[in-house]
DNA sequence: TGGCTTACATACCAAACAGTATCTGTTTTT
DNA sequence: AAAAACAGATACTGTTTGGTATGTAAGCCA
């Protein structure tokens, strides 16, 4: 059986990863987070070192969440323009699967960790490019397709 | 001769506006803007109400040199066709246009304010519309286009 | 230039902030 | 079942928050 501690802790990031997202890091206090996890402040920092690192695994929550999620979908057909096109599908119902995680969290955290937060900031910098780097395998496994790769890839996250 | 706070208030909104629009309402504190202003707290509540009032002035004021500088560019040209170009041009060097003020406004404020501050949203909001009227203006006036232009505008703005 | 008015500074407030030391109850392990 | 280890609650710290009441100096008009 997992330890009791891990369970809270994936618990934890659970309840508290949507809530950092809609309200951004400066604009979640602890007693935000106390209120929506039903534990006390020293449960919270007995599990996360302090609100950074709170903040930072409940971003790399959402981010497996959104990352998985495009995986599956690529998993699901062979051709190199079909993955492109479930992958164009996926991102018009963008939104609808973001909802339950409070928005899109590397639009989202991206915008409010700009000048604050460099840590934060960083990691949503990496996962751009991991999503970049989905993206353009998906392009140069298919060799029909031009290397305009270059320069499109950055435009599919903005448009939502 | 303009009175003395008419010029203070405007001091104020200058200095203040990207702050704002860089750390976001709540990441920006009042200690923030007394320092940069070199004012104090009484000055400031001498020409604002509250913080909020503060942040409403200060987005209008990002919001106006955006919107004038998008007028400013359409009646460079005549042609509707070439107004879109030239629309397109601006908004390819828009990160740069936007840098003196810390970034596109209504991203950023939109994303800020999106769970957190009523009237800000509204106010993003209705600018939004704003820019996506001029747009559609253009394309209206010019005969030769199609009615596409319900679904693009949108994506004209995400995309920086 | 005098006296009224406006603009700003000073000093302060209660509330909320992140964070912690300590204690108690509960699991594990032996 | 007893001992050791751990998880979590309580109660508190110093600091910072937005906001204000009061004091003072500058601006303005007669």
């Amino acid at each position: 059986m997992t330890k009791k501690a891990e369970r809270t802790t994936a618990y934890i990031i659970e309840t508290v990863a949507p809530i950092f997202n809609k309200h951004g890091y400066v604009g979640t206090s602890m007693s935000d987070l106390t209120e929506a996890t039903g534990l006390t402040k020293g449960a919270i920092y007995g599990n996360f070192e302090n609100k950074e690192a709170l903040a930072l695994s409940a971003f790399e929550y959402n981010r497996n969440l959104l990352l998985s999620a495009i995986d599956a979908k690529l998993s699901e057909d062979d051709g190199a323009m079909d993955k492109l096109f479930t992958l164009i599908q996926f991102y018009k119902q963008y939104d609808v699967f973001t909802l339950p995680m409070g928005g899109c969290p590397i639009l989202n955290v991206g915008v409010d960790a700009q000048g604050n937060n460099t840590l934060l900031s960083a990691a949503v910098k990496e996962t751009i490019k991991d999503i970049e780097g989905k993206i353009a395998l998906v392009l140069e496994n298919g060799a029909k397709s031009d290397e305009l790769h270059l320069s499109v890839p950055p435009l599919q996250f903005a448009k939502q």
